[in-house]
DNA sequence: CTTAGGG
DNA sequence: CCCTAAG
């Protein structure tokens, strides 16, 4: 059956065998067809994701500067369609290696250089003008190739914004990191604290925490080879000479194809090239890959020594990632927010901290038993991502931004490395585990995780660790991950096609991300698929991986809407009323295509429910009374309307205000609201 | 493909 | 959000 299913696919076996869960495999075969035209599918392997939230302005200038602003979405994609294009055949060569190596090195350069600045945010843009000009971006962008390399660049930078802004933790943030390293340390009584995840916030502020992303995106064509299992043949040794060994290896198997076979039948309305493509790259991408999560681990397991050691020094490091998948997104924005205040703070001096016990037998400071941990790196676990080669670059970085997303959606957690060893104990104590020792302190590293490891990734993965280890001899990839769930918020606005906020329009189109031209396509992109890179590997795994992971199939990620969706929403269905929930979708999210109209349907469902209930036992993100006021009004009204239609046959309902009073009412109000 | 509903 | 039945 699963080699049936593959062939379905038309993918060639390149990526894990997805199996259906019975009922559905009939549904999806017919989708499946559509997946043949995806055989030509490059497979990028991106090495060094990092937080990147938001397409911010910033980032986007860079890619765009060149370029005119305000193009038109289509003729938009289209170029960038052609760029891709250009750049396949030089991935397939395996020369793209060789152009992402020099982007990464120059990268660092830039990074070292933007980290050197005390703002945050002036470092970001400075490093992406340091960049480009380093960088040479005519260059990039007359060759074949060049086009990727800019736009890797440009991720480089986004990287180092964020990472930067990741720098400057709130209080919050430091409040839930900091803590044990000071407790435990030279304590021996603090074993009933788990490692890192300590709950005192003794010393805050006398802790500061340092977080840089070094991001490598890396593509290696190598890989394509592989199958996703395989990493273990992952060149690794062209990052290690930068210094930056670790690499996250996230595939997708089924899922992606799974989601992209759905997605790509679905809407007539997405019919132009670009849509389709988009279409399937969603599908490739879509992001169950967390369910992958135990390759994850492996990566930790890999080398803790990478070139970033030097970095890690005394500074205190602190992270705490929540794992509920409910409070993911919350959390994330948290962490941003507090990391970025931690720059501003400026030093704090580690004698601050030193307030503890008094064992000094640390490092240089006797009279200082704590240890101060100084990130100057995280990595990015080695994401395998497969797209169209028609797909834009644009949605390319949807795809990856998706990805990265996904990841932080499942919550993450750190891992301590000496050594290139996992340190496991969390109940171990720095002294205990020797982490106070300053040489030892240079082979530590810390790596960002997905839960999911430690859920149901494992379980539906298999043996996560042999398959791991076993892949990835050379050195695995540890999987840092910074978490950024900006994203929403930031693009919100975009998305929606009708926006409720008369301020999106007024897109800069040079760099904002927001910028509508750009959105178009990269809604399309969101999900990432991690997939094998060759047809071969397909055939080199094992069946029994094969299979389990397909039954993993995953739901797609969580996706509150946000306030100003449903004021997208509760508008869409005043004017169309429910029960036209396609009409709503192309009138209000026609942008938005993680929000298919099922989801608006649900979503109101959902709404009517909430405006019932007491604002008690209301969840998640508030939603204004008023527009719960609306959503009552506008289900009272075509409740009633929808009976009447279907009484007196079929009135289509214009927008005339007479025949529906409490809608008009509602939609004034509306129009006084003023939405966040 | 859309809707409508239950899960 | 997912899954299905139905149109």
């Amino acid at each position: 059956m699963v080699s049936r299913k593959r062939l379905d696919y038309g993918f060639n076996g390149f990526h894990v065998p997805f199996i259906p869960k019975g009922p559905r495999s009939a549904r999806r075969r017919g989708l499946f067809k559509k997946a043949n035209e995806d055989d030509e599918a490059c497979a990028f392997e991106l090495l060094a994701l990092a937080g990147m939230l938001l397409q911010e302005s910033e980032s986007s200038a860079s890619s765009n500067a060149s370029e005119g602003n305000h193009r038109p979405a289509f003729s938009q994609g289209v170029i960038e369609q052609e760029k891709l294009d250009e750049v396949k055949p030089k991935i397939t060569d395996n020369i793209l290696l060789g152009s992402f190596g020099e982007s990464q090195l120059r990268t660092e350069v830039a990074m070292q250089n933007c980290t050197q600045k005390s703002v945050p945010d002036a470092n970001a843009a400075d490093c992406v003008q340091q960049f480009i000009s380093a960088d040479n971006n005519s260059d990039c962008r007359g060759k074949a190739g060049a086009a990727v390399k800019s736009e890797i660049c440009e991720w480089d930078n986004k990287f180092q914004h964020y990472s930067n802004r990741l720098v400057e933790a709130p209080e919050n943030f430091r409040e839930s990191c900091d803590v044990n390293i000071n407790n435990g340390f030279g304590q021996e009584k603090e074993a009933n604290n788990s490692g890192f995840q300590g709950s005192n916030s003794a010393d805050r502020s006398s802790v500061k925490n340092q977080l840089e992303l070094n991001m490598s995106p890396l593509i290696d064509s190598n890989s394509n080879a592989k199958s996703p299992l395989y990493r273990n043949s992952f060149p690794l040794a062209s990052y290690s000479k930068h210094g930056n060994g670790n690499k996250l290896g996230i595939r997708d198997d089924d899922e992606k194809f799974l989601r992209c076979n759905k997605v790509c039948t679905k809407s007539k309305t997405f019919r132009s090239p670009q849509r389709i493509a988009h279409r399937r790259i969603r599908k490739h991408l879509f992001s169950k890959h967390w369910k992958v999560a135990p390759n994850l681990k492996d990566w930790e397991l890999s080398r803790s020594d990478m070139g970033a050691q030097p970095h890690y020094r005394k500074r205190k490091i602190c992270h705490s990632f929540e794992r509920s998948e409910h409070k993911a997104r919350v959390k994330r924005r948290k962490f941003f927010d507090r990391v970025s205040r931690v720059t501003s703070d400026g030093g704090f001096s580690s004698e601050s901290v030193s307030n503890s016990p008094e064992k000094g037998m640390n490092m240089d400071n006797p009279k200082d038993p704590h240890v101060k941990f100084s990130i100057k790196t995280i990595r990015i676990p080695e994401l395998y991502i497969e797209v169209p080669e028609t797909a834009t670059i644009g949605s390319l970085k949807s795809t990856i931004m998706e990805t990265v997303m996904t990841i932080l959606g499942g919550g993450a957690h750190v891992g301590v490395l000496l050594q290139g060893k996992k340190v496991r104990d969390d109940n171990r104590t720095l002294v205990q585990t020797g982490i106070s020792c300053k040489e030892n302190l240079d082979n530590l590293s810390f790596v960002l995780e997905p839960s999911s490891l430690l859920d149901s990734g494992a379980a539906c993965v298999g043996d996560p660790s042999s398959q791991c280890e076993t892949s990835q001899p050379a050195g695995s990839p540890e999987t840092p991950v910074i978490d950024s769930e900006i994203t929403d918020t930031l693009h919100e606005s975009s998305l929606l096609t009708n926006p409720v906020n008369p301020v999106e329009s007024n897109h800069d189109s040079t760099s904002s991300p927001t910028d509508p031209t750009l959105d178009k396509e990269t809604p399309d992109c969101r999900a990432l698929v991690v997939v094998p890179a060759s047809t071969d590997a397909l055939a080199v795994v094992p069946v029994s991986q094969k299979s389990k992971r397909s039954e993993c199939a995953q739901r797609r990620t969580r996706r509150p809407f946000s306030v100003t969706e449903v004021e997208a929403l509760v508008q869409a269905v005043e004017e169309l009323g429910t029960g036209r929930w396609r009409d709503v979708k192309l009138r209000a999210f026609e942008n938005a295509d993680h929000r298919t109209y099922v989801d608006l349907k649900d979503k109101w469902k959902t709404l009517v429910h909430t405006a019932k209930i007491s604002p008690q036992q209301r969840r998640g993100e508030p939603v204004p009374q008023e527009l719960l006021d609306r959503v009552l009004a506008a289900h009272a009204y075509w409740s009633q309307h929808q009976a009447k239609q279907n009484g007196g046959k079929t009135l289509k309902i214009t927008e005339t205000s007479a025949e529906r009073p409490s809608i008009e009412a509602a939609v004034v109000q509306s129009q006084s609201l003023v939405m966040v």
